[in-house]
DNA sequence: AGCACA
């Protein structure tokens, strides 16, 4: 037969961790993981969130979910989703995740597999930069996050005028948080694209705040399941970005 | 553009 060459071209085979690029490279790391633990936690628990900033890795991240059905959906949901300011990019990795190979017991330390990294004469490069502990099973990442970091503090994050994401996840919320909405969305039409939902209760929008709006239900069960729903419905040009509310 | 495990 001669239909096995159709998916081995740039394609990888599906596994539980994402591999995003295009990303904006401006952003520091510590707000990009938080950033994208906002965004992705809606697919599923995430294990670990990995960047780094040298010049090979920037703008790149790797997102481990637990499970690969997470991570088919969250490349489907996502793939090209403007983050930043610039559409990410989403693939399966190519290879598996040292996380997951722990849990697997078939972790091999990375000396023996490779050795990068000990060019002669030491160079001294800074050891520790940011890594947020996205380490170990967290039940709900941003708990790591926060834990980690004291709330910002510094800049939002780029001089530009269309804020179109939290600066840090936030824990689920009966509430949730709609941004990137074309500024002439009318609140009727919201509420007719959540009300579908079990236990929507109202939508607001701030006049003075054109694009965003806050959509509340009942429980936070309900409020997941509309956000899951409704996460990068097109209205117009737009790609509606939803989060929890912070509460 | 660039697939790692600080």
């Amino acid at each position: 037969m001669e239909m096995q060459e159709a998916n081995q071209r740039s394609e990888v085979s599906p596994n539980q961790t994402i591999y995003i690029n295009n990303l904006n490279e401006k952003v520091k790391l510590d707000e990009l993981k938080k950033s994208l633990t906002a965004v992705f936690s809606q697919f599923g628990k995430i294990l670990e969130v990995l960047a780094f900033k040298t010049l090979k890795h920037k703008g790149q991240a790797w997102v481990v979910f637990d499970n690969s059905a997470s991570a088919s959906t969250a490349i489907a949901k996502m793939n090209d989703f403007p983050f930043y300011d610039k559409n990410m990019r989403i693939q399966f990795a190519k290879t598996k995740s040292d996380v997951v190979s722990k849990a697997d017991g078939r972790f091999v330390p990375r000396e023996k597999r490779k050795r990068h990294e000990e060019k002669g004469g030491k160079k001294k490069k800074d050891q520790h930069h940011d890594s947020t502990q996205t380490g170990m099973a967290i039940n709900s990442a941003y708990v790591g996050l926060y834990g980690a970091a004291p709330p910002l503090s510094q800049v939002p994050y780029l001089g530009g005028a269309k804020p179109n994401l939290p600066e840090a996840p936030a824990p689920p919320n009966n509430i949730l948080f709609v941004q990137n909405l074309p500024h002439e969305t009318a609140p009727m039409m919201l509420q007719n694209m959540f009300s579908q939902y079990l236990g929507f209760k109202e939508v607001r929008m701030i006049e003075t705040k054109p694009g965003i709006a806050f959509v509340e239900f009942a429980d936070e069960m309900q409020s997941t399941v509309a956000m899951q729903g409704l996460q990068g419905y097109k209205i117009q040009q737009n790609q509606m970005l939803i989060t929890y509310a912070k509460k």
